[in-house]
RNA sequence: GCGGGUGUGGCGGAAUUGGUAGACGCGCCAGACUCAAAAUCUGGUUUCCGCAAGGAAGUGGGGGUUCAAGUCCCUCCACCCGCACCA
């Protein structure tokens, strides 16, 4: 047999699929629906592995649930603004939309050659103006029902990009893209409120049950939750009180001090006239916020002077420092320390030398005995030395504190955020304008609905500094809508990671001509299966969470979580190699060295890291283009998925390639070396079959089973596993029978069926080759037969005190007598016992005999 | 520091949720075919003792529960990821 054409076998397919137009995606269906989708791309030019990857995985679902009788949606669109485009205009002299038009062309060819059974009809692109046009009108809407506000404030400065970041952009103090350290700046900003949903965003993660735990773990925490009291002290010899947020107001009776952040308000106030003050916060600047500076800073304080009166004891005064370990930006900025029974205010108070009186009891102790030492308690007890809560329990505490203090007017129960609204304007060209007019006389004034889109310009210059827009000769000079003065565009645009909020919902009515046709959205939404990457578990996700929750409340549609189930790829890494010189070279630069490990093509030695991430930076990267190319669109996605398990990172290898590109040939050369004499498609079964052929037959039909219930939990190792096995068994089957033959038919066509989502190109063809005229992806799924998938006799282990000593053939669902019989029947089970007489026999039954001596 | 995860042959990884540890693949070894090589096919491959039959040990370390533990409990270690002076 010749070996099997893959270019052609894959590129005949792929046009045979898309002629049939099986992939095109209907509402108008008695089919259950079933939404995939994988996080659209990102136009950089050419896929990488992890695209491969991530596109393999929801293309497996998609095939799959579309065999099980779904009406599948499988979308494909491109995150089209953001900075790279820019820098490459700026770089190569092309314009931004150029660029990324080529670079989708580029790259939706490849994507095409992995034979993705995505509905093309239905891709978008987010720099389009027809995309943006709907952003834009979202955002007016938002405006209007005070979900988006502008307002001044400090903001995250990348220096590098030349804009503003978001809090979940900077990563350790630095810009997420750039890497470059963040400053601080003050600007006028506009936000989208998603604290408004602080809460709900919070409480509905509890019903992402098909989400794995890890995100939504990230994403409570993120938005970090508080519940506690804000107490008013009053200062002595001042009118305003100073304000504190704790969650332990149980604690109040410990307290023995407060501490101001040094950016706090009162604190600058007092420093204009205490010059060693001014100092001292100027000192704590100077520490710095990283991550080291942090962890070894000493706790300091400077002690005000100032007197905060205790709410509940009468007469009872405690110092005002300002302190290094406060922050400005959580709370109120101001805290009363309870040293007994907080680790950092223990430090602080020993420090100072202030008082330390405990006030919860741990269960067990003394009263007249429990003494702090150099540990804070922070568990649960007993209230104690605290007047009114004398004998509480914390939380009953907590509550009575409040209650207090609400009634006295001193505070009251709140409960706090870590999260912050998300700032969205950025200072480029290549994104979505801010649709918005700032009129000298009218203040901000929405762009009219029926000016929308606000198109970006053609010409600009890139490269200087400051915002593009913003230098444009003409393109911000507006006439207000409301007076028709002189007025400007709003020359921001807005975070990319908007244009992803929502793209989702886009693909349910990719032409509308509103933002999406609602009974669409009606009908597809939720995503059923989300695939992506772990990078995205509070940035993208949670600003999509919100957005779906904003759009809802703006009518746009009707529910609040975009994605019912998400899984989260690992990612794909490949050995780095470096050379004499310690340079990183790409896998191309070097070859196997005669005695073992890797020299360059010159000889010289080469140092083999361990694999990581692919990376331009380690030039450990493997275009996927190339593999396809070469060993075809089937063996890549083989690949990706027989090795390792879908969630965890995997490495790239050569030899694993080849692997996958064997198994390819061994399943062609299989199918077509039994093709000739096999009965023809819809052969009724013989009515008996020999030994041989009812083994082959439970084979098939036990794969089937296993296979499908590895897909159904992503165990697609597992399940390429179980194929190889029916592979292994058929290459061995000679068939001699009529029986034989239909048997063998039967597993061909398990074997093609079930390899069907994961090597289209290959299943397609040998379905046809096999005789059917129809096309395999119009194929439902195959039904194990139950009567096949369970054996009649069963091999039991038989262990003597534990360890296995021998195994039984047993008939299922032998009685547990025939089973202990048996067991004790087996010569290596009597030399085990070594004459000893068992004091008592289990039997599991179907499973294991366990004779204990 | 807090939270989450991982730890099984030379390597990637299986193990029906407490019931034959190492499925399947890669690699390696041997054999067949071949003038030869590649490809392909067959067999072997946890470690140790043994020619073999067989035996012993074994899932990061230690302890425990159980007839039975990779799986459950306690404890320690290593690595990875996230958050981090959050009041």
């Amino acid at each position: 047999m010749s070996r099997y054409n893959v270019k052609e076998t894959e590129a005949k397919w792929q046009k045979a699929w898309h002629e049939a137009g099986c992939f095109a995606a209907s509402e108008a269906s008695s089919k259950p629906k079933y939404y995939v989708l994988e996080m659209f791309p990102y136009p950089s030019g050419r896929i990488h592995m992890g695209h491969v990857r991530n596109y393999t995985i929801g293309d497996v679902i998609a095939r799959y649930k579309r065999a099980r009788g779904f009406n599948v949606l499988h979308p494909m669109g491109w995150d089209a603004f953001g900075l790279p485009a820019e820098n490459a205009a700026m770089k190569r002299q092309v314009h931004p939309a150029q660029w990324t038009a080529e670079n989708i062309a580029a790259m939706r060819g490849q994507l095409q050659d992995m034979g993705l059974s995505i509905d093309w009809a239905r891709e978008i692109a987010t720099c389009q103006p027809d995309y943006y046009r709907h952003e834009q009108k979202m955002f007016l809407d938002f405006l209007a029902a005070n979900l988006v506000y502008r307002r001044e404030s400090w903001v995250n400065w990348d220096p590098v990009d030349h804009t503003v970041l978001a809090n979940e952009q900077v990563i350790d103090g630095c810009g997420w893209r750039s890497g470059a350290p963040v400053e601080k700046r003050q600007l006028a900003q506009w936000f989208f409120r998603i604290t408004a949903f602080s809460d709900q965003l919070l409480e509905s993660l509890d019903g992402l049950d098909r989400w794995p735990d890890k995100v939504r773990v990230m994403q409570s925490k993120w938005i970090g939750r508080s519940a506690g009291a804000r107490i008013d002290f009053e200062l002595a010899g001042r009118a305003a009180p100073l304000e504190v947020f704790t969650t332990r107001p149980d604690t109040l009776f410990g307290a023995s001090f407060c501490a101001l952040s040094p950016h706090h308000p009162l604190a600058a106030e007092l420093a204009k006239d205490d010059p060693a003050l001014a100092e001292f916060i100027a000192a704590c600047d100077r520490l710095g916020t990283s991550e080291e500076a942090i962890e070894t800073a000493e706790k300091q304080g400077y002690d005000t002077g100032l007197k905060a009166l205790h709410p509940f004891a009468q007469g009872q005064a405690l110092p005002v420092y300002v302190a290094n370990f406060v922050l400005m930006d959580y709370g109120t900025g101001a805290i009363f320390g309870c040293p007994a029974h907080d680790q950092r205010d223990l430090d602080f108070a020993r420090k100072y030398g202030l008082p330390v009186p405990p006030v919860v009891l741990p269960p067990g102790e003394d009263p007249d005995r429990f003494e702090i030492g150099d540990e804070a308690y922070s568990g649960d007890g007993t209230l104690f030395n605290s007047d009114f809560m004398d004998g509480m329990a914390v939380p009953q505490a907590i509550a009575a504190a409040i209650a207090r203090l609400e009634a006295g007017g001193a505070g009251r129960g709140e409960v706090l955020y870590r999260l912050r609204d998300w700032g969205v304007s950025r200072q480029r060209y290549w994104g979505c304008p801010i649709p918005v007019i700032h009129c000298p006389g009218c203040g901000i004034v929405p762009v009219p609905e029926q000016d929308l889109p606000v198109v970006l310009p053609d010409d600009i210059a890139l490269g200087q500094a400051g915002n593009p827009l913003a230098h444009h000769p003409t393109w911000k000079q507006v006439d207000c809508p409301k007076c028709g003065g002189a007025a400007e565009r709003d020359t921001d645009t807005m975070d990319t990671f908007v244009d992803s909020s929502w793209y989702f919902a886009r693909f349910c009515s990719p032409h509308a001509e509103t933002a999406m046709d609602r009974a669409a959205v009606d009908y597809w939404l939720p995503v059923d299966q989300y695939i992506g990457g772990i990078e995205h578990a509070v940035l993208h996700l949670l600003y999509s969470r919100f957005f779906t929750r904003a759009l809802k409340q703006c009518g746009y549609l009707g529910l609040e979580e975009p994605f019912a189930g998400l899984f989260t790829q690992g990612m794909v890494g490949h050995e780095t190699y470096r050379g004499p010189d310690g340079g990183w070279l790409s896998p191309e630069e070097v070859r196997r060295a005669e005695g073992g490990g890797f020299e360059t093509l010159d000889g010289q030695a080469v140092a083999v890291g361990r694999s990581e991430k692919m990376s331009k930076s380690k030039k450990n990267t493997v275009d996927p283009a190339h593999i396809i190319a070469t060993y075809g669109a089937d063996t890549a996605r083989w690949f990706m998925l027989s090795d390792s398990p879908p969630d965890r990172d995997m490495e790239w290898t050569d030899a694993g390639v080849e692997g996958a590109f064997r198994f390819v040939q061994r399943v062609w050369r299989i199918v077509n070396d039994g093709l000739d004499g096999l009965p023809a498609v819809g052969t009724p079964a013989p009515e008996r079959f020999d030994v041989a052929a009812l083994a082959l037959r439970r084979t098939s039909h036990k794969t089937v089973e296993a296979f499908t219930s590895h897909l159904e939990k992503f165990h697609f190792n597992s399940a390429v596993a179980r194929l190889y096995e029916l592979s292994n068994e058929l290459g061995g089957f000679a068939a001699e029978h009529d029986d034989d033959r239909w048997a063998q038919r039967e597993a061909f066509e398990t074997l093609v069926r079930l390899a069907g989502p994961m090597m289209p190109h290959l299943a397609e063809e040998l379905w046809q080759r096999l005789g059917h005229d129809t096309l395999l992806v119009d194929q439902p799924w195959p039904v194990a037969d139950p009567a096949l998938t369970r054996d009649d006799v069963l091999t039991v282990a038989v262990q003597v005190n534990g360890k296995l000593r021998a195994t039984i053939a047993l008939p299922r669902e032998a009685e547990d007598d025939t089973a202990r019989a048996a067991a004790l029947a087996e010569p290596a089970v009597q030399r085990a016992l070594a004459g000893k007489t068992p004091r008592k026999v289990i039997v599991v039954r179907n499973r294991i005999v366990n004779v204990v001596a």
